[in-house]
DNA sequence: GTCCAGGGCCTAC
DNA sequence: GTAGGCCATGGA
């Protein structure tokens, strides 16, 4: 079996047994930035709460964010955890957005995914799975996310090492599918939610898992 | 009490 | 270039 058609076998697999993510749970692409940044290591449970206080002390817009206190924002956010990284990660995020783009995020559009990436990247606190989870899940861009679950549920499959780096196990989606913006944006929230119920750290891969058939190849 | 969560930065070797 | 420590809260 070729790899592309390895990796949507495992795709279909997993679409079925978990049917669709609809992710990112959001209202505005920003609202989906500022989850991108606080969710880092943290679960989504804890960076709700933060994301509802937040909700009560300003309005959540670049120039909200950045109307707030050092001292509020932390508060705001203190359950997501990291706060005084966060705050000023957030801080940093929402000026850039500001100057760059005038805080107006409709603009955005016009731009090159690989020019905002770099952009993204070059931020304190933007590393690439959070510049590539606001392309996908923010800005509509065909970036395929890496995160830890992906990598445990991949390495687990034979389909990479468990020490790879991001980039290389972001090519292994990005060379072997086609471009596309929903597929990607389901992918990686299936594994997640995969990973959440059946691909505990310390744990192998189980009888009965969705992509068992996949296993048992590899 | 221990482990883990939808990472990233910095320092030391 | 990479391993290890650090950041911090909250639920299981």
């Amino acid at each position: 079996m070729t790899k592309p058609a390895l990796l949507i076998d495992i795709y279909e697999l997993l679409l079925k047994a978990y049917g669709e993510q609809s992710w990112w749970p959001a209202d505005t692409p920003f609202e989906v930035m500022l989850g991108a940044i606080l969710t880092q290591n943290t679960s989504w449970a804890n960076v709700e709460k933060a994301m509802a206080s937040l909700r009560e002390v300003c309005e959540l817009t670049p120039e909200g964010i950045l109307s707030l206190t050092p001292d509020r924002l932390e508060e705001a956010i203190r359950s997501s955890g990291y706060f005084r990284q966060k705050s000023a990660r957030l801080r940093s995020f929402c000026q850039f957005l500001k100057d760059r783009y005038g805080g107006d995020l409709s603009c955005m559009g016009g731009y090159d995914t690989g020019e905002m990436r770099a952009e993204l990247l070059s931020l304190k606190g933007i590393g690439p799975e959070t510049a590539d989870s606001i392309l996908l899940y923010a800005l509509d861009r065909p970036v395929f996310v890496v995160d830890a679950y992906t990598v445990r549920l991949f390495s687990r499959l034979g389909l990479c090492d468990e020490k790879a780096k991001y980039h290389d196990v972001q090519d292994l989606f990005m060379d072997n599918l086609e471009p596309e913006t929903g597929m990607f944006n389901e992918y990686h929230a299936l594994i997640v939610t995969h990973c959440k119920q059946r691909c505990a750290k310390r744990a192998p891969c189980c009888e009965g898992c969705p992509v068992e058939s996949v296993c048992a190849r590899a």
